[in-house]
DNA sequence: ACGCAGATTTTCT
DNA sequence: GAAAATCTGCGTT
């Protein structure tokens, strides 16, 4: 959920990704690279990881593991629950089912940008909070990556029609 | 429904 | 100078 702007946006996660440390090719802090960029990465667990991509996208990540230990998670996907008309102002009137279908996407129906980076996720304006079913899973390869190709390692919740591609 | 190219800028080589 | 954890619009089938 976002509280951006002075109104709230809510969704269900129901697509992700990992990127699980050092040893993931895939992973922005592979090889304990650190910069700027990764900084976050290194982060306590439940710290934002925003990253700025192809020019123009924003990307909201999950920082999963203990402070020096780079790891997170990718929100890939939402099923948009409330602020709907918000999410629609600002998607420019895609439809619905491509509110949140996508990292990029989500984070521009939620107003999540740069500004969200190294925030808490538990008390900052964008938070993340438990669930109350225990849905089924399915694991498939991560996507758009070039490195670690087939490590299955994208989590989408089963049957969710609003998942990316 | 599918495939391709353009947008646009940060980051690292 | 090239690539990037992407999205959109426009073309063809």
């Amino acid at each position: 959920m976002s509280d951006i702007g002075g109104r709230r946006t809510v969704g269900r996660i129901v697509e992700t990704e990992a990127y699980v440390g050092p040893d993931d090719p895939a992973c922005h802090a592979f090889g304990h690279r650190r910069t700027s960029r990764t900084e976050a990465l290194y982060d306590p667990p439940a710290t934002a990881y925003v990253y700025f991509t192809y020019g123009m996208h924003w990307c909201l990540n999950v920082v999963t593991e203990r402070a020096d230990y780079p790891a997170a998670v990718l929100i890939r996907a939402l099923e948009p629950w409330e602020g709907l008309e918000l999410m629609r102002r600002r998607r420019g009137g895609v439809r619905d089912r491509e509110l949140c279908a996508g990292p990029a996407r989500l984070c521009q129906a939620l107003g999540i940008t740069g500004s969200q980076n190294r925030t808490s996720l538990i008390e900052g304006k964008v938070r993340i909070v438990r669930g109350s079913g225990r849905p089924r899973v399915t694991v498939t390869p991560r996507i758009g990556i070039s490195e670690a190709v087939d490590w299955p390692l994208r989590f989408l919740i089963e049957g969710s029609t609003w998942v990316s591609r």
